[in-house]
RNA sequence: GGCGGAAUAGCAAAGUGGCUAUGCAGUGGAUUGCAAAUCCAUCUACCUCGGUUCGACUCCGGGUUCCGCCUCCA
């Protein structure tokens, strides 16, 4: 039985779908301006690993990520490279993809692009116009109104009052209530623009997710997801908008995943302490990096660090090695492994637990592998299906031990191998100085051997 | 100020009313020509003050510290 932290009442609660084996996700991907970092890394990882558990529990999922390519800062940012706004936004969708595709991500069932959905998008505020829930400033600006929907704040806990207290919210005079959020922008000279009633505009962000999700999954689904920060305003006006202008429940499970920090604050482009996918992957593995974030629950802060990526490497290595020279095959698990991972990975998806036990199945294997090679080869091929459900120890074990970071830099296997060779023949000659001096040497260039009787393996440190 | 989350060994990170989490690092041993890998053993824990209990890191209450949201943000 799967038990899902809901935002929305926090507290864990049994998962049942809508409708029986199936379930529809969506989660809020990049606004498309610049390159991913960490953090959209980890939103990206968590619901990937959400969705191969659901799969590999029987759930037929449809998982959606949409992809918001226009907003101010697309605007901006086009304006100062003085070029299409599509142009910035296709180039930044290619690298999301590039990066996701590098950290084993499963692409999503559909991506839906705002821009594609203009029309469901002012067919949605046109809704809200006609039920009362939105109306027209002086400006060309549509604005929600706010006070017509009673249960506003119930995901982020907001009462209304305090958050007029906070006199965060700059004052707009188009605007009946200062939280009055706007649902399309007029254009200004020059901005793209798409034609609506209210005259040339476009959408504001949380519209777009509203219209989407409904779009690609009905007026009432399964699971909402996204990054910590976006619960309140963005998942708040969501449903203020969905419920409003369906007249149905919107989702029933929301899932915030935790922030990734550097020195403990919050990694974000404002703060301007982020790293980026691709600076990172060529120090890293990519596989490295998503094992340090599935190192830790998916509602944690999670602390970036360089020597965390190092533990991280060094915990897959271990994990690879007891893979090495395994002949997989399919069929027979051990049982008391699949359940332990299955409790975990039900438990609110407790991806540290569920890695514990591979952990447990490496040791098995290495204790196993010479007496009981039956049921070393059992305990591997357990090993192996478990963490493809977290999306790990999918490449050939040996390739990965011998890679390097930073993809495909100057090949030097083949210099390896031979002096690994000579090495070999100078064990056999016992000319242990010979051998120690080609150790050394390869131990400069960051490869570390490993002696196994007549065979010598070796790997990248 | 309002709301929410967190404090676990050198580092990271799960979890439980009494029973070894796990990984990285350290120490001792086995193995090895010497190493590495592996195996065995082992050192470091549960922020603080009270309370409940036969027994609390785990439950309850009060502190302290840290973080997030309240404005664009994964």
């Amino acid at each position: 039985m799967l038990r899902i932290y809901n935002t929305l009442t926090n507290k864990k609660e049994e998962f049942v779908p809508i409708e029986p084996g199936k379930v529809k996700m969506y989660v809020c991907g990049m606004t498309v301006y610049d390159l991913c970092h960490i953090g959209h890394a980890r939103v990206l990882v968590v619901f990937d690993m959400v969705t191969r558990f659901l799969r590999s529990s029987g759930y037929d999922v449809t998982y959606i990520r949409n992809i918001t390519d226009i907003d101010d800062k697309i605007i901006q940012r086009a304006n100062e490279n003085a070029e299409d706004f599509t142009k910035l936004t296709g180039r930044f969708i290619e690298a999301m993809h590039e990066d996701a595709a590098a950290l084993n991500i499963l692409p999503p069932d559909d991506e839906p692009k705002a821009t594609a959905y203009m029309d469901d998008i002012i067919k949605m505020v046109s809704d809200l116009i006609d039920k009362g829930f939105a109306y027209a400033g002086d400006n060309g600006d549509v604005y929600y109104a706010i006070d017509q929907f009673k249960t506003y704040g119930k995901l982020s806990g907001k009462k209304l009052e305090d958050l007029r207290a906070g006199e965060r919210v700059a004052v707009d005079t188009n605007k009946k209530d200062p939280l009055d959020f706007v649902l399309w922008k007029a254009a200004k000279p020059d901005e793209p623009s798409w034609d609506s009633p209210w005259g040339k505009g476009r959408p504001g962000w949380h519209i777009e997710c509203s219209a989407m999700s409904t779009c690609c999954l009905g007026n009432h689904f399964d699971i909402h997801g996204g990054g910590q920060d976006l619960q309140f305003p963005h998942h708040e006006n969501e449903i203020a908008q969905s419920e409003a202008a369906t007249g149905e429940k919107f989702v029933n499970v929301w899932m915030h995943n935790g922030f990734v920090r550097i020195d403990d604050e919050k990694m974000s482009k404002s703060l301007g302490n982020f790293f980026t996918i691709r600076e990172v992957l060529k120090q890293y593995r990519a596989e490295e990096v998503r094992y340090f974030i599935l190192a830790s629950h998916y509602r944690s802060p999670l602390n970036y660090a360089d020597s965390l990526l190092d533990s991280a490497q060094s915990a897959l290595a271990r994990l690879y090695t007891s893979l090495r020279g395994m002949d997989i095959k399919s069929g027979d698990l051990d049982d008391e492994s699949v359940s332990r991972f299955n409790d975990a990975m039900n438990e609110d998806f407790n991806t540290a637990e569920a890695l514990a036990v591979l952990f447990d199945l490496a040791n098995k294997i290495n204790k196993s592998r010479n007496d009981e090679p039956e049921d070393a080869i059992k305990y591997a091929s357990t090993l192996k299906n478990l963490a493809g459900i977290l999306g790990l120890l999918e490449d050939n074990p040996d390739e990965f031990l011998k890679s390097a970071a930073g993809g495909d830099i100057s090949d030097d296997s083949k210099e390896i191998d031979s002096l690994v060779n000579e090495r070999i023949q100078a064990k056999q000659d016992k000319n242990w100085q010979r051998a120690d001096e080609i150790r050394d040497q390869l131990h400069a260039m960051g490869v570390e051997l490993e002696d196994n009787g007549q065979q010598t393996s070796w790997r990248r440190v």
